[in-house]
DNA sequence: TGTACATCAGTGAACGCGCGTTCACTGATGTAC
DNA sequence: TGTACATCAGTGAACGCGCGTTCACTGATGTAC
């Protein structure tokens, strides 16, 4: 019944159900069909995958989900909300990894620091869209308060996670100053690795090397 | 006589004068003014720094320059052509930094690689637009091949740097990885600077004491 | 020094395109009785 | 259980916009004699 469907839909939007390799998206198939919100959202966070968040547009997403142009504005006020959506979905699947990635180390041990390396590396690289998103210039999308009070969030159990491997009772000066190092070299060597700058010089990267020499580096008492 | 010709442009590109904060573009007299080509590049440089490299667009440089939308493609193929005029300038412009900034210290001395790094962070926020361009992701205007080549140069002086404060006479595998652990650290604190991340931490960032505090574990002997 | 003419570097209008958003509409669904 | 009707969630056409690029053109300049 589906293939019916499709075979009786423009050449145009078939060719982007062909094109989109990842999750299937259920196309509509009469007016109401219940989910289009969460539909459009996959769409949106598909095509900042495949084009890039400057390259999105509402009618492409529009298009992958088979409804009309004007049909999301029934779930979202523009398409700032649209993209939004996506960030804040992606901030929270990062945020269950960095707790899950944590919690397999035992507390104290500099692996644990580590861990929340590799989730920002793995974030970045496998899906480099959505982290330009929210970790690239905060356009006006970016503004919205329920983006604003996830960040801390994060942070704060890096920080944590630093006091607790120093045998801190509280987040002082110097635990913040550690945590912020950390944060600047994970969030440096992820734009390096999805921009294609480590192209440029003639050096394999070692990522897993790297963070353990950072967390040794940045952790030591100098 | 400018003041009259001024008065007699259209409002709009009267506007952009009134506009346009840094060096006044000569706008054209006549058929021929002789230096089109290169007021396009100022005019293209300035607005990638007003609105950034996304939202350059040749009309609007034809618009500051206050040609024809047609005048350009007598001095460039296409829009990535500007683009990449403006690229090579800034990194020429910021090559000549490094080696001046080089240059202030004695050899072997750790200050030569803070200075590197002020150089790095002081292009980012001075110019974040280029800076964007230049370490942004790769566009299509990042493949022309004379970009390709000058970048070597800037990461060359850097490793070249880190061999002589260890006192090496060739760039081996541990001043390479230093060196990237350098550059990770510069390029992930400028895009957190100019990105408007570190608002979202409630922590004042001391640039300066992060640079040297970097420059010692980088450099320190485990 | 004056003139003929080739070349250069602009003009201005037009092109096709895809965009975000709005509009009056309509078919499907849920609810009250 | 059947019907009337309000509400919901879509449609499809249209809007105005700015974009990159091309075109035939034309005015200004440089050169040969």
């Amino acid at each position: 019944m589906l293939s019916i469907l499709t075979l009786t839909r423009s050449t145009q939007t078939a060719t982007y159900r062909i094109m989109s390799s990842e999750t299937e998206i259920q196309r509509k198939e009469g007016y109401h069909h219940g989910d289009l919100r969460a539909q459009l959202v996959e769409a949106t966070r598909r095509l900042v995958e495949e084009k890039g968040p400057e390259q999105f547009s509402v009618s492409e997403a529009c298009r992958v989900a088979g409804v009309s142009t004007a049909a999301p504005y029934r779930h979202f006020k523009d398409k700032d909300e649209m993209l939004a959506a996506v960030m804040m979905a992606g901030m929270e699947r990062k945020f269950a990894m960095m707790r899950a990635a944590v919690a397999e180390c035992p507390e104290g041990e500099l692996e644990r620091i580590v861990q929340l390396g590799r989730v920002y590396i793995r974030f970045a690289t496998t899906e480099p869209g959505v982290f330009r998103l929210v970790f690239g210039l905060a356009h006006d999308h970016a503004k919205r308060e329920e983006l604003m009070e996830e960040a801390p969030r994060h942070y704060a159990l890096v920080e944590n996670e630093v006091a607790l491997y120093l045998g801190r009772d509280e987040v002082d000066e110097d635990v913040k100053t550690r945590a912020f190092m950390l944060w600047t070299f994970v969030h440096g060597l992820s734009f390096l690795l999805i921009d294609e700058k480590v192209d440029v010089i003639d050096m394999p990267i070692d990522v897993e090397g790297l963070l353990w020499e950072i967390a040794r580096r940045v952790m030591i008492d100098r």
